[in-house]
DNA sequence: CATGGCATGTAATCTGTTACATGATTAT
DNA sequence: ATAATCATGTAACAGATTACATGCCATG
């Protein structure tokens, strides 16, 4: 419901080739909004058969790209999207499945995995300051800009959050048990608080 | 592919019937990976198919009710996927998108939809605060919960961060540019978030 | 002109969503 | 008996993922 006004918001900013949208849903949008190419050669399919999209005539034929750009009525529906209200998602999360799954097994190594995701937010959160520092720097921003900072700063809070949420799991686990260990196995265990 | 493991560890916590897990789903389970009662049922009888849980023999017939019971199949299989490495997913965010789109778009109001998700997300976070005050009070939870709370304070976490995100951005979109306007008090009226 | 890889795409499958259908129980 | 609602499901579709297929073109 989303990625076709993911592709608008991304050709609206540029007009592009599939290859290019491509890449670019793996740096900035896809920060925000994820796709694999096959999601969005199949999505340029479609927009260009509904008219919100057109191709755009281009040099002769060199190679074989495409580049596509936004028509009115593209726009027209983006602005309409935009507008609308939409509930956040419920939260679909399978590293936080898995902890929980660890907790009912028991004695399942949980530690390690947790180590391994901090150093990813990690890497994701150096490079989204990175970004910010090019991009924005200081002094300030025009003010069609100030949204686009504001979405990289999700961005960064969120990578923030991850990695402090990490850093004291670990410390609560290991401050305790081998993060391993038998807790409570057999099948003995009502769990406390099953639910709520 | 999460789903089916979803449903393992609920059914370990405490064997259910599809009626029960869906309730499950909206309570505690959902907080970390939501489903839909149509999605649970399909994926009981595809469990219950491949030998992973069982149908418990039951009262012999109260009502119409299937109660569901995991087999050491599905114990086994839980356990092999806890133990794999996953990486985080990408985010996929339609408010950080639409956003964007504004951003690109220009002039389109923005400030509305931003209060309203806050409203919602402060909701969240009491219902998390209370559950926590409930179910990990003070002193301190076994082995086998620290986990469970570890998992609940993500959520805690995570809607902390949504409501500081928004917080901060409204103060800054407010600050400068008639991007809506309005009655634009800052903290003042939270409106009592007509929508759930 | 063969090879590799770039660019575009198709196909099959799986997951998730929306809308509807059926049998059982409870209330009027 | 009828209606309401509870509980379990089916069907059709939309969205996403994985694997594979094709045409181009640069290089050796």
């Amino acid at each position: 419901m989303s990625l076709p006004h993911a592709i608008l918001t991304a050709l609206l900013e540029k007009p592009s080739s599939g290859l290019e949208l491509t890449r670019r849903f793996d740096r900035s949008i896809g920060y925000f909004w994820s796709a694999t190419h096959q999601q969005i050669y199949r999505e340029l399919g479609k927009l260009t058969q509904v008219g919100l999209i057109g191709e755009v005539p281009q040099q002769p034929s060199r190679g074989q790209r495409k580049e596509y750009e936004v028509l009115p009525a593209g726009r027209a529906e983006l602005t309409g999207w935009v507008a609308e209200t939409q509930d956040p998602r419920p939260v679909r999360d399978p590293l936080l499945l898995r902890l929980r799954a660890a907790a009912v097994l028991g004695s399942v190594d949980v530690v390690d995995e947790l180590r391994r995701h901090l150093g990813l937010h990690r890497d994701q959160l150096a490079e989204y300051v990175e970004i910010e520092a090019r991009d924005f720097p200081e002094g300030q921003v025009e003010d069609a800009d100030r949204l686009r900072q504001i979405v990289l700063r999700a961005g960064i809070g969120l990578e923030t959050f991850w990695i402090e949420w990490i850093t004291r799991s670990l410390a609560q686990l290991e401050g305790t048990g081998p993060g391993s260990e038998a807790g409570s196995e057999a099948g003995t265990d009502e769990p406390a608080h099953p639910d709520r």
